[in-house]
DNA sequence: CACCATGTTCCTTG
DNA sequence: CCAAGGAACATGGT
């Protein structure tokens, strides 16, 4: 589930339900999944401690508390990887096969979920230092923005997808803003003048906002057994049936009609992903 | 059976 | 040093 958006939402539901609850036992049923790190100074680490909250940076979640002795850990960071789940369940109640880490608070439990593994959680925060500017927020100029991309000659899409450039955006966002912007993802990140990097830089900002407006819009399925509609777990939407349908103008809309102009959308291969893109509306 | 998949990191090659 | 490509991680959907 996870660009920044899906994080985003996920963070929001989630911090009211586990800020003040204290940390009553840890269970790491994949030790794979703290990374790096023991499970043994993990538990240690957790146990007893008193939850702040929980935000996000980028594709991250931040979890902080006060520990049980001043001498332990305070934060966690974790990423859901490609197919991560995290949300709560009533104390006791029958886990999924790949719950990685459980960890139990008075009445509930947080559940970290992630068949394919590549999510992970540890107390180890230095991820977070390389990350580039959060689009949403002030760091995210477009003057910065637009002197990375000239002295790029990557192709577009590579370079949003590099989070040091911009923090949060996946390929299926990257996509999306291309498209917003009439920006093949083909071109060469240099050839892009001030006019489309600042549409661009725009449209980065648009797609996030939007998605997570159109996220918020929907019920989260907090039991985790929905695969709702298949990349994400949101549950249903609240009277958007049709937003949720057209959520994406290209991404994995390969052969169908462009919502514009009817082309149909074109699939290529960039560093091992798929790009979607419109060959009319997008140019090089 | 085949192919594809939202992410990151590490390694090799140019 | 930079950029690109492939592999690895391991499973599930179509």
């Amino acid at each position: 589930m996870p660009e920044l958006p899906e994080v985003e939402v996920l963070v929001r539901h989630m911090d009211p339900l586990v800020r003040g609850q204290e940390i009553q036992a840890v269970t790491v049923r994949r030790e794979k999944s703290i990374r790096p790190g023991s499970r043994a100074a993990f538990v240690r680490n957790l146990r007893g401690a008193m939850l702040h909250g929980v935000r996000r940076r980028a594709k991250y979640l931040v979890f902080d508390w006060q520990p049980r002795n001043k001498d332990f850990r305070r934060r966690m960071l974790g990423h859901l990887g490609m197919t991560g789940r995290m949300y709560l369940l009533p104390g006791g109640s029958a886990l999924p096969r790949h719950a990685a880490v459980v960890i139990q608070f008075q009445a509930t439990q947080f559940v970290f979920e992630d068949p394919r593994y590549f999510g992970r959680l540890s107390l180890d925060l230095s991820p977070l230092e390389k990350l580039g500017p959060e689009p949403l927020s002030a760091d995210f100029g477009v003057e910065d923005f637009a002197r990375v991309c000239r002295r790029s000659m990557r192709p577009i899409k590579n370079l949003l997808l590099d989070q040091t450039v911009v923090a949060g955006l996946g390929n299926i966002y990257a996509g999306e803003a291309l498209f917003r912007s009439g920006l093949s993802p083909r071109l060469p990140a240099a050839r892009i003048g001030g006019r489309r990097l600042r549409r661009l830089h725009a449209a980065i900002v648009a797609v996030l906002e939007e998605a997570i407006e159109l996220g918020s819009t929907m019920v989260l399925d907090w039991s985790g057994k929905d695969s709702g509609n298949r990349l994400f777990y949101y549950g249903e939407p609240r009277g958007a049936e049709s937003a949720v349908a057209e959520r994406f103008h290209v991404y994995g809309r390969a052969g169908q009609p462009c919502r514009v102009c009817g082309t149909p959308i074109h699939r290529i291969v960039q560093s091992g992903r798929s790009s979607f893109y419109c060959r009319t509306c997008q140019r090089a």
